[in-house]
RNA sequence: GCCCCUGUAGCGCAAUGGAUAGCGCACUAGCCUCCGGAGCUAGUGGUACAGGUUCGACUCCUGUCAGGGGCACCA
């Protein structure tokens, strides 16, 4: 939103640095930022700081020179119009500031078009692929799988709304031991039921909805070694309904069983072998991962014969870049953080890049209620799952709550807090700042004009409210630059809390017209700003709470 | 042993290497004849420790201490 005059400023920086002989010294893309405190304008640059050691100069005196420069420059252009001044401050910073005029038309902008004006192209409908959750089909899923699940859906939105073409996949881990696991343990239940003593292993699957499936085995005739697929299509049935209301849609479930078949397995590993980086040792084949940095070669057949698990997923994120994605992002559990170079390395070794792969390690959460955390044990399959936080505390809510840390850092998730109606609760906190301004202009009767004067908005609470709007865009690229949407749970609190501030000193209803209509419009431009934060969160946007 | 994450106010957290480190809870004192008080205002109080890099470090690097999670020819 404020792309255009950041832009244009930025050029002119390098426009000058050019003129006065320093954009040599200065290899670094030149841009602008936000400077963290409204007393320092709307943009600035840190650019004298960074020349000061290269020119061996004081960076105010750099800073001055620049500034000398660039209102000469602004003069020249259109740019006068906009900029009222352009300052050396603090250690060398420099400053620009803007006409208020910028501000009430940008928020004009945002009255007409509504969520459109906020929507970006920096993506360039570059194709990505989004691959998360990707839980095995041998039970519920858990609240780990939740937080991938979230974290993964939003930052899907986040990303398709600033232009890029993603696509959502779930890899189904539809065969091999842990299905044959899931097999063995509904056919044991199976003959429980039937009345036969039967020994139960510690790694088969514990929990009582084995025995749902088992029952339901029986009553379809299911036996021995279809059990498996029975059941992981029973219990992927389940996933599949648990992630829709959850609010998470897949537009691919890629089948692990499938990509046998297919044979592409065998052909990534002839490509391998023909670049040198597959070999024998101790009767197993070895990729040669340490060509890339990986620590140790890596097994993908092993002794017996059969393969593990890095080799179909060396086939498939291979097939990934075939299907035409060239940025693939990957959500895993921190159980697989040993697993990162031994993926890269093998993208590399069929001759992408490494950062064409971006691995996000989600962290576990942890549930607590009432400031004690919950027990639980996986040994019983008794883990919490999805379906009861969503059961307690609603899907805006969990949603809300496994964004809302920094998706690297652990969570703490108290359900209790999580059902509280108060400031406690950021979820509420932002719901209700939205709620509130639909209340007002549904009482309001006067209808936002065309010819809108914004210019009556002059107070301190008024302005910041319009920038903090503006922000939006500049958040969105942060929160891809970091593969991470939680700062936007952060920007919509502090954007809720800068109107709370507002509406408190100051009246909507009954100003006047001019004023209020005004307000109206700032309320109403807020009002698209949060909703489409939200909807990009994936959470309701009440009307009435 | 090796790897990952985390140490910020009594508690829970925030701060794309930037200017005076913000917010909620709790505690104290205020604000509804008024658009939703599920809100707002003010006060109290903080970067684990030791070095280093940098013009500048909560942020990056090294080490120490503390907490959480993980190591496979399992998936």
């Amino acid at each position: 939103m404020t792309k255009d005059i950041q832009e244009e400023l930025s050029d002119l920086v390098a426009c000058c640095l050019a003129q006065l002989g320093w954009l040599e010294n200065y290899p670094e893309k030149i841009s602008l930022e936000l400077p963290t405190d409204n007393r320092f304008g709307d943009f600035t640059t840190n650019i004298s700081l960074k020349l000061s050691k290269l020119l061996k100069r004081p960076p105010q005196a750099i800073a001055a020179e620049l500034v000398f420069c660039l209102q000469r420059e602004i003069s020249k252009t259109s740019l006068q119009k906009i900029v009222t001044q352009v300052k050396v401050e603090g250690v060398g910073f420099v400053n620009f500031y803007l006409k208020e005029n910028y501000f009430y038309d940008k928020l004009k902008v945002i009255i007409a078009q509504g969520k459109a004006a906020l929507r970006s192209t920096n993506g360039a409908g570059r194709k990505v692929l989004i691959e998360f959750v990707s839980a095995n089909p041998t039970g519920s899923l858990s609240v780990a799988h939740a937080r991938q699940a979230a974290v993964g859906d939003c930052l899907a939105n986040i990303l398709a709304f600033i232009g890029f073409d993603v696509q959502r996949e779930y890899y189904l881990n539809d065969e091999g031991n842990q299905i044959n696991i899931l097999g063995g343990s509904v056919d044991l239940r199976l003959k429980e039921l039937q009345g036969q003593k039967i020994e139960f292993p510690e790694n088969y699957y514990q929990g009582d909805y084995i025995y749902d499936i088992a029952r339901e085995a029986d009553k379809q005739k299911i036996k021995d070694t279809s059990l498996g697929d029975f059941a992981a299509d029973y219990i992927l049935r389940i996933i599949k309904q648990e992630l829709i209301d959850f609010g998470v849609n897949f537009d691919c479930w890629y089948s692990q069983k499938q990509l046998a078949k297919s044979g592409k397995i065998e052909q990534a590993f002839s490509r391998l072998k023909e670049k040198g980086f597959l070999y024998e040792q101790d009767g197993a084949l070895w990729f040669k991962s340490t060509s890339f940095g990986d620590d140790k070669d890596r097994v993908i057949i092993k002794s017996d014969g059969s393969q593990t698990y890095l080799a179909p997923d060396i086939a498939y994120h291979e097939d990934k870049f075939n299907r035409g994605f060239s940025w693939l992002i990957n959500l895993w559990g921190p159980d697989h953080h040993g697993y990162i170079n031994r993926i890269k390395a093998a993208i590399e070794a069929f001759g992408h890049k490494p950062d064409e792969l971006s691995v996000i390690i989600v962290q576990l959460a942890t549930i607590f209620r009432n400031g004690q955390p919950v027990q639980m044990s996986t040994r019983r399959g008794q883990y919490i799952t999805l379906r009861e936080v969503l059961d307690e505390v609603g899907a805006d809510a969990a949603r809300f709550f496994f964004l809302m840390r920094r998706t690297s850092s652990h969570l703490d998730f108290d359900l209790e807090v999580a059902k509280k109606q108060s400031a406690e609760n950021p979820v509420f906190y932002v719901q209700y700042a939205y709620a509130r301004i639909c209340s007002i202009l549904r009482s309001s009767a006067i209808e936002i004009k065309n010819d809108l004067d914004l210019s009556v908005l002059k107070e301190k609470e008024e302005l910041s409210l319009i920038k903090k709007l503006l922000e939006f865009d500049t958040i969105l690229n942060i929160c891809r630059a970091t593969c991470d949407p939680y700062m936007l749970t952060v920007y919509l609190q502090e954007l809720s809390e800068s109107f709370h501030k507002f509406y408190d000193l100051h009246r909507v209803l009954d100003q006047g017209e001019v004023l209020t209509c005004a307000r109206l419009a700032l309320i109403k431009g807020v009002k698209i700003v949060l909703s489409c934060g939200l909807e990009l969160l994936g959470i309701t946007q009440p009307e009435k709470m």
